[in-house]
DNA sequence: TCCTTAATTTCGCAG
DNA sequence: CTGCGAAGTTAAGGA
């Protein structure tokens, strides 16, 4: 985290005045620390929406980055937030403690207004290490380049992210027969939204080509719902059930 | 929150002795407390993906509807988390304070464990009001609803979330000449997808009024990027630029 | 429960 | 910077 390899750090005040409240946060602010503010708040938001809510108790975390998230005790998403890149400012006012976040492009302003803080927190420490995920849909691709014929038997993978007027195609290749085949991969059971990109694909290229020979297009995911699998008929799509890993 | 009217309260370890911050922690999840714990941690996760992190200083908040969140002090996004609905547990193994969230379908394993314990709060209060958001693709579509020439002179809206084979079109209606109209509302700038998603619905209502009289298709939109407006006009879509609030 | 789509989606990558 | 699509997307609404 910000403070490199220090030794981490967390400070805590309870209960503070309002004023005191400031000064910390103004200090951790100055110090690049991660902040955590719990209290009664109302809670303004204006940008790429708006939104406003009345007076209740929640927890709002500043991080050096910019960014903001206003935590309730239910959901996994904050009730409110700033993404990073914003400018953080706190001050007393009216009897509150107002804390911004604010960001240009798009212009957005959160405003977290405290008439009482239970608690403030700084954290310091550093955090050197990468998250390595299993299962992503680059697993799969990379799951039938190196053993095409899971795809079918013949198959033969020409290009990954072969671009066409509608965008990139996962997985650009051959049949046994040399017929072109567009590959779409998803790493769950999927709906008719990735029908819906397969085709675009598939007729992008069939212009792209302007051949008269048709290209197959083939959807690899674990499962379709039912929907997705009508589709994929109508427009004479395939599918082919594969898992990201195993 | 959890303990409704009562008066919100916060309660601080800092530093504790890892058992101690297993005594506090055990209590909170009984009492349905919000809590965080800060300190250098390795975390593991194990369900739809899966995912390792080795050891930093991070922040947990554990909800008491079950939801877990690893913050770092960067992104808006938690490094790891659980959605609500996991059961937290608290156990001392091997020095090290060891937290696990988990839940079933899908089966999903999130275990913190803590080899240092910064601090450990215990949150409580009451949240009462309702979020509300303006600047929604709802609020489109009651703007055209209210007042359908915002589309086009003469315009009839007849209904909102038909259902077609491809799924429920925004608005449905029919023009000036009596054709049918669908009609896709998105509250920001369009790409491919959306178009992908309209000639979706076109296609299937075609199908499905199975006459030879064409449907429009219409997307609305603040604007398009130049892909969309190229597929838009090769599939003889239209287009009307409309924000979702004024 | 699953299906379908919106979201202040966020995030990452490429042009 | 915008455009484009993936994500352990999450969340909401309906069948």
């Amino acid at each position: 985290m910000t403070s490199g390899t220090r030794s981490p750090q967390a400070t805590t005040l309870e209960r503070p005045a309002l004023e005191d409240a400031r000064d910390a946060i103004v200090d951790g602010i100055e110090r690049e620390a991660m902040m955590t503010v719990f209290g009664r708040c109302t809670v303004d938001y204006d940008g790429r929406a708006s939104s406003q809510l009345e007076a209740g108790d929640r927890h709002l975390m500043l991080k050096p980055d910019g960014a903001a998230l206003v935590h309730t005790d239910e959901g996994q998403q904050p009730v409110n937030w700033q993404p990073p890149g914003c400018e953080h400012s706190v001050r007393c006012e009216d009897g509150a403690l107002v804390i911004e976040s604010v960001r240009s492009s798009p212009e957005e302003r959160l405003a977290v207004s405290f008439e009482l803080v239970l608690q403030v927190s700084t954290f310091a420490g550093s955090d050197p290490t990468e998250l390595a995920v299993v299962g992503t849909e680059e697993d799969l691709r990379q799951r039938i380049l190196e053993e095409p014929r899971l795809l079918e038997e013949g198959f033969t993978p020409l290009a990954t992210e072969r671009d066409t007027p509608a965008g990139a195609v996962d997985i650009y290749g051959e049949d046994a027969t040399g017929r072109s085949v567009v590959v779409e991969l998803k790493r769950r059971r999927v709906g008719p939204d990735a029908v819906s990109q397969l085709r675009r694909y598939v007729d992008a290229l069939e212009r792209d080509l302007h051949a008269d020979a048709s290209v197959r297009g083939v959807l690899v995911a674990p499962s379709v719902t039912d929907r997705a699998d009508r589709l994929l008929a109508r427009h004479g799509l395939e599918f082919v059930a594969l898992e990201p890993t195993e």
